[in-house]
This record gives C-alpha cells, structure tokens and sequence, in this order.
DNA sequence: ACAATAATAGTACGAACGTACTATTCTTTT
DNA sequence: AAAAGAATAGTACGTTCGTACTATTATTGT
C-alpha cells in the first residue's frame, strides 16, 4: 500500500503495519492456536525482524489478546452485522446461525480462532483468559437477545428458555467445527444446518398444521 | 509402592514409573494442554530428572500420544465400561450420557483431554494428529453403534440418522465442557441433560400418550 | 526542507526447550 | 551374593523463546 492510499484511510505507517500484522497473526492462530503465536514466527510470517515486529505490541500477551479482539471484529464483520439487515426475530436469528457455519471460510480462516482460544485458555488464568471470556460473554449474551427477540416476537413458544437454547446452539457449532477440522466431513455444514433447523423448530410457537387440525378437529 | 505390592500387580519399576508419570502428564495436559506438557514441567512435576523421565517415552511425540492413550483409556473406563453393563439401547445410551457429563470430575480432570487435544491438533499433522483422528473416530463409531442399537430396539423411530443424532450430542458436551470451565458455570451439567434428554426425545418412536390418542380417534 | 518523531532493524541476553551421550544407582536373575 | 540388565541421573549442545537496549531508517508536521 502506498502513502496516498493509507492517507484515505486515515492510517498511519504503523496502524497499517499492525493491521498487516494481525491478519497474519489470525491466520496464523486459527490454524496453529494462540501458543503458538511466537514473535519469531511471526516475524518470519511478515518479513519483518523480530525486534519491528514486538515494537507494536510490547509483550506476547499483548499480541495474543490483540489477535484475539481482531478475530472477533471480523467475526462480528461477517456474521453478526450482515444478520442485523434482517428484521428481529426468526429471520434474523436464523441469518445468524447461517453465517456462523460459513464464517471461517469467508474469512480465509483454517479454524475459528474464538473456539481455539476458549479450549486454550479456559484453565489458563491471566490477562488473555480474561479476554476470552469478554468476548465470549458478549457474544453469548447477544445470542440470547437475538432468541428472547424471537419469544417476543411470538414465533417461539414463551416457554422458550433464551439460555439453554444458545447452550445447544453453540453446541451444534462446536460439532461442526470439529467434524469440518479433525474429520474433514464435507457433511459438517449440512449436519449443522439441520441441527439448527430442529432445534429452531422445536422452539417454535405451535401453528404446525397438523397441530391446528387437531385443535380445528377438537372444536 | 513398594516391591511387594509391584509385584502383586505384575509391574516392573518401569512400568510403575511410566504409569505414574502418565497420570501427571493427563493431569497436566487436562489443564495446559498438550502443547505445554514439556519434558521439563513434567520432570518437575513427577520428582524426576529430565533425562530420567524422557528416556520412558523417546520424544515428546510419544509422550503426547501416550498421554491421549492414557486419557482414552481412562474414559472408557468411568463411561463406556460401566453403560455396558445396562440393556442395550435406550437405557444403555443415556447411561453413556449421564457418564460423559461427570467423567472428568470423577477422573479429577479439569478439562476433557481429548477434547483439548481435538481442537489443539485439528490442523497439526503428524503422529499425535493421526492418533487424535483415530481415537475421535473410534468414539464416534462406538456412538453410532449404541444409537442404531437403541433403533433396532424400537426405542427410537426408525428414521432416526444416527450419524446426525451422534453429531448433535457431540455438540452438547462440547458446549457443555466449555460453559464449566470458561464459565465456571454451575449450570453447565443441568443444560447439558436437558439437552441430551430433549434429542432422546425426539429421536424416540412416536407412543406418546397425545399421538396414541389421535391415532385411537382416527379407527 | 528540515527538524521532530515514529517505525523498524540490529544485537544481545538468560531461560527453557528437545534430545544426545555417559555415568550411576537401583532391580532382577541366576 | 554376584552378574546382568533396567531404570534413573548428570551433563552438554544447539535452538528458539520473550524481551531489553541501541542504532538506523522512514514518515510526518512545520
């Protein structure tokens, strides 16, 4: 990128470096885990020298929670924002769980880099973990919003408990991911979709139409 | 333990040692993952030399493998084992269920180690992966097995995808691992046997009372 | 354009890594 | 009890790690 082109963007030098820093570091992450995040590796990854490259960051924490929060920006790019073009309720909950399936490879990405993060950091106390949790705290708590919206909007039943769903959505998600990486089951996204489509289904307020024959059949 | 008590169970020192170093190294590995089980910390851990304890196992590599054989084979024992000792099908399944959910409390782990190991070696050849794919499978395949089971039993309905079904569950433990150790959330086993009994549920042959009803109304 | 400043490279360091190779101390067998 | 063998410890080596510290460029504001 040349001088002129940053300017548009309102970048400097630097800001550009770390961007380009970054979305090595998140390939790199998704695919080899937050551990294995080295400078060195990542200097060699960037063809910048080791001691350029830590400049940005200060510590190898630093670099692996800024990683981390670029995972999420793009994660939020390309999955949560394209959804809010959808009304709230069902449509846009749906639209969610969509996009997650195919995210990972939108974004050129190996793995999901929250995913490996969580598994890598749940019992690893410090500034990282901490990280991790925020974000996946965030995220849970959107995804809870986004189903309470599809209770008020009357297409899931009241009864719906908002947590216990997005606890198995995210289960389908984990699965999925799984069998994609360690398998590399062309079925994964299909198994996912479906899995999402019962799931949703069996939340839905009852206006099946057998379920109204009966009810028609009882009056 | 000393000579006598080795003796009784047909171990050599070496095997002594090797077992013990082995239920460090889960432990360790449970935690910290697979990556950070070096030679060093485990030396430590153990009370041994670093030269000592590496000439147990040759590389690292092995040392990891062995750590998942020894995690698998654990498993087995506080969940496969014990289900097979209840009637096949229905009963048997959700006896593998109920085991998933406590398995590491009972083996004093804080994380599933195979689980960690999936997500740590998903897109890492090489030997540990190949033994990490073929653990998974062989889990899976076992899974599989008890859900076809449980259908020729007429337990669950017929159309019942099995490999679909296995993938589902999956997914909750996954979710179900994560909300304890991410979260720390006591909540986590409760969601995760709501979650296995409403996929039972639906996966189970239609003799619920309403639809016996309708059925009796329509001859 | 030229100072001022930001960004990058160079060098060096102690620590820990995996793994040879050799020496010593325990077990086991005879 | 002694010889043979297995198990463990000691030492050393080349790498890579994260991170200081200093030097050199490149960019920016005036």
């Amino acid at each position: 990128m040349n001088a002129i082109a940053r300017k548009t963007l309102n970048l400097t030098k630097g800001e550009e470096t770390r961007a380009l820093i970054l979305k090595a570091a998140l390939q790199h992450a998704s695919t080899h885990g937050f551990d294995a995040l080295t400078i060195g590796s990542l200097a060699e990854k960037t063809g910048m020298s080791k001691s350029g490259l830590f400049a940005h960051f200060g510590s190898k924490e630093e670099l692996q929670i800024a990683t981390l929060d670029e995972g999420v920006r793009r994660f939020n790019q390309v999955t949560t924002l394209p959804a809010l073009s959808f009304p709230r309720g069902l449509k846009r909950l749906m639209a969610m769980c969509e996009n997650w399936v195919t995210w990972t490879t939108q974004c050129d990405l190996a793995g999901c880099p929250m995913m490996t993060a969580v598994t890598e950091f749940d019992d690893k106390p410090g500034p990282v973990r901490d990280a991790v949790v925020e974000h996946m705290q965030r995220m849970q708590d959107s995804l809870v919003k986004s189903i309470q919206m599809t209770i008020d909007t009357g297409e899931f039943a009241a009864e719906t408990d908002p947590e216990q769903m997005a606890f198995e959505l995210f289960g389908v998600l984990a699965s999925c991911y799984r069998a994609r990486n360690l398998f590399h089951d062309e079925k994964a996204n299909t198994r996912a979709r479906k899995a999402f489509e019962r799931l949703i289904a069996s939340a839905m307020a009852i206006s099946e139409p057998n379920i109204v024959r009966r009810s028609q059949r009882s009056t």
